[in-house]
DNA sequence: CTGCTCGGACCTTCAAATCT
DNA sequence: GATTTGAAGGTCCGAGCAGT
């Protein structure tokens, strides 16, 4: 306790740290429906589902944050300080350790890939040692409850504002927070949109970068590597967006809409909740660090000297800063091909996946996205992109290291029934070699197959993932990725169809597959496939997806 | 020009369905 | 029991807009 203070302060005050904008309120609750129409009945199948709760509404919804921010954290976050402590001084927090420290894992980070951070430890002496017990006080925090979220006061004030009233952060801070408010997030829903970022704040800022990486590991994910030991960078592109606060949505789901909501209780972030998820990784750097202000940054940069986090890779945010986007023309785009050049794609998403990466030529191919498996509460209502270090790099950005923790996920529900599924072909119509390499491909629509409309396998070209499908295949959506894309329906089968589209209706909405349609309710299954459009996989989402010219 | 919001594309996971 | 299918449940890109 005593010592949070300490630490705290000077984490808070960074000014430099931006703040989480956040928010948006949810109106993912209620959305609906009108979206939806699907949904609206569950295939009859479906229906069972379970009783029992989840809950939907989840996420989002602020019951759930609320739990983070618990008020109980006191203890928590006892913790939590308490490894600070024992770091340095922080103040000062010692850049160049942290930075050899960091160097090393650079190093390393390829093949560790997740593992990697564990590193960090190791390594570097000092510095290393003293990570470890960082995180695993974070960690713990967790797992208990999440709780972590402890601290500072101050910082949630700032960010979330607390007490609801208003908004503000004002004042920040100190102070007591309170609790009273607590849970930042709960209110949430409040957060107005009033503008946290105050001013000075945001000014600056950002540099922070950190470098980039843009490891990724092994397993696709980024790697860890960098700066901040752990996290990963994303692509210089998406560091532009990272910058951003929250604010927030979709959610996943809701609820209820509708199904309700009231289905479902909702679940969330609870303390209890064990995630499921992963266990957190190990300790990073990170959460030591403070966020760096702006200076640290710089300094930061310096003794990396180029190399590390060099500019030329990710484009440090300085340097563009501006602008990120603009002014990279397709940067995304490249960032992500190096990325997945060098990953490795799991096989089972690239079934699902477009296609594209497979054999396309590379020009075309739109890279992959990965994904962490877990977002950090705070990212995940900014819908930013998150890394598995537990204060995650945007978190570290924007001073919420605090309530950085892994937003919990629903249960997937047992006992929903599923129409039949599509066989698979046999292999060697297809064509070839193409399918046949790839064995993983599912799908693979046999030209004959019955109830598909049968594509032209030829179609399918790209061995990758029939699942895909073919029209357009050009990919066309690549670069287009989402425009303006009307939503459609397509895309494959699962996702897209109308399930989901809006997140949080998706789901909640239930389930209904696509396909649903097809069967009226009565009993049986409509051969879905054949009749539901939705469900081809293919053709439909070209349809829709394409842009059609 | 910069940052924030948020629609919806894209991914990953994992239970049901099917095969062996 | 092993494998495949495909939807649930998520992540987060990037367009559009607002603020400075
Ligand atoms: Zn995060
Ligand atoms: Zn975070």
């Amino acid at each position: 306790m005593s010592t949070m203070p300490q630490q705290l302060s000077s984490v808070k005050q960074e000014p430099h740290v931006k703040q989480e904008p956040h928010v948006k309120q949810e109106p993912l609750t209620q959305l609906p429906s009108a979206s939806q129409p699907y949904h609206s009945q569950q295939p009859f199948y479906q229906q069972q589902q379970h009783p029992s709760t989840y809950s939907s509404s989840h996420q989002y919804g602020h019951p759930a944050y609320a739990s983070l921010q618990n008020p109980a954290s006191t203890s928590s976050s006892t913790g939590s300080l308490g490894s600070f402590s024992s770091i340095p001084s922080t103040s000062n927090y010692n850049l160049s350790r942290h930075l050899i420290a960091i160097n090393m894992q650079h190093n390393q980070a390829v093949s560790s890939g997740a593992n990697s951070i564990p590193n960090g430890g190791n390594n570097a002496g000092g510095s290393g040692a003293t990570t470890p017990s960082l995180a695993n006080a974070h960690s713990n925090a967790n797992a208990s409850t999440n709780a972590s979220v402890p601290s500072s006061p101050t910082l949630n004030n700032l960010q979330y504002h607390p007490n609801g009233t208003g908004s503000h952060f004002n004042s920040h801070v100190n102070s007591t927070t309170t609790s009273g408010a607590s849970t930042p997030y709960a209110q949430h829903s409040s957060y107005g949109q009033t503008a946290y970022q105050s001013q000075s704040q945001q000014a600056h800022s950002y540099q922070h970068q950190t470098s980039h990486t843009n490891d990724i590991n092994s397993s696709g994910y980024y790697n860890s590597s960098p700066p901040y030991g752990s996290h990963p960078q994303p692509p210089a592109s998406q560091q532009s967006q990272q910058q951003q606060p929250q604010s927030h949505h979709h959610a996943s789901n809701n609820t209820g809409s509708g199904s309700g909501t009231g289905g479902g209780p909702h679940v969330q972030f609870s303390s209890t909740a064990p995630s499921p998820m992963r266990q957190h990784q190990p300790p990073q750097y990170a959460s030591l660090v403070p966020p760096l202000s702006d200076s640290q940054y710089a300094q930061y940069h310096q003794l990396l000297g180029s190399s590390a986090f060099s500019s030329a890779q990710s484009t440090p945010y300085h340097s563009n800063h501006s602008t990120p986007y603009s002014s990279l023309p397709g940067s995304p785009t490249l960032e992500y091909q190096q990325l997945n050049s060098n990953t490795n794609v799991n096989s089972h998403s690239m079934l699902h996946n477009n296609g594209n990466n497979a054999n396309e030529s590379p020009l075309t191919q739109k890279p992959k996205r990965r994904q962490v498996k877990n977002a950090c509460v705070n990212c995940q209502k900014a819908c930013k992109k998150c890394d598995e270090g537990r204060p995650c790099t945007r978190c570290i950005k924007y001073g919420l290291t605090d309530t950085c923790v892994d937003s919990t996920r629903k249960v997937r529900k047992k006992g929903i029934k599923r129409g039949p599924y599509k066989r698979r072909p046999p292999p060697t119509q297809i064509g070839s070699a193409s399918v046949a390499t790839t064995p993983t491909m599912r799908n693979a629509v046999p030209t004959g197959v019955p109830g598909y409309m049968s594509e032209p396998v030829t179609a399918l070209n790209s061995p990758t993932q029939s699942h895909m499908l073919p029209f357009n295949s050009n990919t066309s959506t690549s670069s287009l990725g989402h425009m303006s894309a009307p939503l459609d329906f397509g895309y494959d089968a699962s996702s897209g169809s109308g399930g989901y589209a809006f997140h949080a209706h998706r789901m909640d909405s239930g389930y209904a597959p696509s396909y649903a349609t097809g069967y009226s309710g009565s009993g049986l299954y409509a051969s879905p496939y054949g009749m539901s459009s939705s469900n081809n996989n293919n053709n439909n989402s070209t349809s829709s997806n394409s842009h059609l010219p």
